[in-house]
DNA sequence: TCCTATCCTGGCACTGAATGCCATGATTCG
DNA sequence: CGAATCATGGCATTCAGTGCCAGGATAGGA
């Protein structure tokens, strides 16, 4: 184990004593600065006030997140690289391997309220954080839109680019939702997740086909509710068909 | 009109003259700045350097554009605010509007070759202009999301952030290839621009019909040739409705 | 056990972005 | 012509971010 040495100073007794310290991990000195940034705001909050916070000084928080800003977004970074490391490796069919990737993003918010509640609080106050958590799903969006192109074929960028910008979008429609009002519970927030994402891939599958070309001649879509006739359906997608319909 | 006024010391002939002196525009502010980023890089060009070079002091710089950054997009947010106002005024259906509107803003990349190309290689090379760019696109698809929800119904919005997601990734498909190859003759780039939106609006275009409902009970997609004998597309249809089909 | 290479840390100094304050000059309105 | 308004630019200040360097801890080898 690295960092365990080191020691402290504690005021106890009279006496002075040293004792082991761990090195202040990421996770601590992200809730630190995430408290100051909420308690102070994003500006007033100097990276000396985190330094002295967290006991660890102004050089190494710069080394170690690059800027203030990356502090707030550290493990969004590690979350990516984790996701992008499984959809590397997914032997599923590609949109299943997408889907799956979406909901490891989900989870990463869902599984951490401490720091993404506040910090949605941040980005909605602050343009400049905003701009970054919009390019943080950016990456996202990018790395599943390459990922189908390769993995569908490169005829298909164009189709692989709105898939994966329509997964995205469904995404954080519920994701959205969800950091309004975190009180829900976590059953039915996944089940309206699963929804979404049910929508969106039905509507995507097609466009993913081998076979169906980047521009097919004719598209169709028919959405109807779940206790119609098939005959009726049939009937309407029927004159639907008719020359004048299109 | 406004900054007609002032005066300038030209040095000729021994004399010193008082000439009039338009105030120094935006564009050429930026054109100037873009030059300068070229040739220097972005970090290495300071914004004292932009003052000497353009004649506007450094604070004033600061006032017009709020930051170096800001000197690159400036009329990116122009064209932002442009689109803005034509969707809220527009007449037409609204998907029909956002199409349009996503034509204002290819047009605004293809309109200024000058700007968007150096800016798109500075872009490329820093991180952090990419993401300022993002955040840029994001704010229209924001906008198209929003619109379509206000005029497609609340319950559509799901809908509507997936059509918009959709639309800027099919503008941003073509405005990337064009890119990186703008010699391309400008007819065939609006031709494959107009192919790429007439391929997301037919498949979009359901989606945001009345009546449809937020989350339909079933979705049917179907792609299939132009030659295709409408019989044999219901027949096919019929079978994919079968309960196991689904 | 000791020595050494390596790595992390923190202190210091420096550049430059960004902002607040204020005086000046230009434009517009009465 | 006078007053109000506004953009400008100069100045000082704060603070993010970086380069440099020395000290302490750890791991590996003799």
């Amino acid at each position: 184990m690295k960092y365990t040495g080191g020691s402290v100073i504690l005021f106890g007794c009279g006496t002075e004593v040293a004792v082991a310290q761990a090195r202040v991990s990421t996770r601590e000195v992200v809730l630190a600065a995430v408290g100051l940034f909420t308690e102070y705001g994003f500006e007033r909050t100097t990276m000396d006030g985190i330094a002295t916070a967290t006991g660890v000084s102004r050089r190494s928080l710069f080394r170690r997140f690059g800027s203030k800003e990356d502090i707030l977004f550290s493990e969004h970074d590690e979350l990516f690289t984790t996701v992008a490391r499984y959809l590397d490796a997914s032997p599923d069919d590609p949109l299943t391997a997408v889907h799956s990737a979406a909901r490891m993003v989900f989870q990463g918010y869902l599984r951490d309220p401490e720091i993404t509640l506040p910090r949605y609080r941040l980005v909605r106050a602050h343009p400049r954080l905003r701009d970054r958590e919009v390019a943080m799903t950016a990456r996202y969006q990018s790395a599943f839109s390459h990922y189908l192109t390769e993995r569908s074929g490169a005829g298909l960028s164009l189709a692989s680019g709105v898939v994966a910008a329509s997964v995205i979008a469904a995404h954080n429609h519920v994701l959205r939702s969800w950091l309004r009002d975190p009180g829900e519970e976590e059953e039915a927030v996944w089940a309206r997740f699963d929804d979404a994402m049910a929508y969106v891939s039905t509507a995507a599958r097609p466009l993913l086909e081998p076979g169906s070309g980047a521009r097919p001649g004719r598209v169709l879509v028919a959405l109807y509710p779940s206790d119609a006739d098939n005959d009726e359906v049939l009937r309407r997608i029927g004159s639907a068909l008719e020359p004048d319909a299109f």
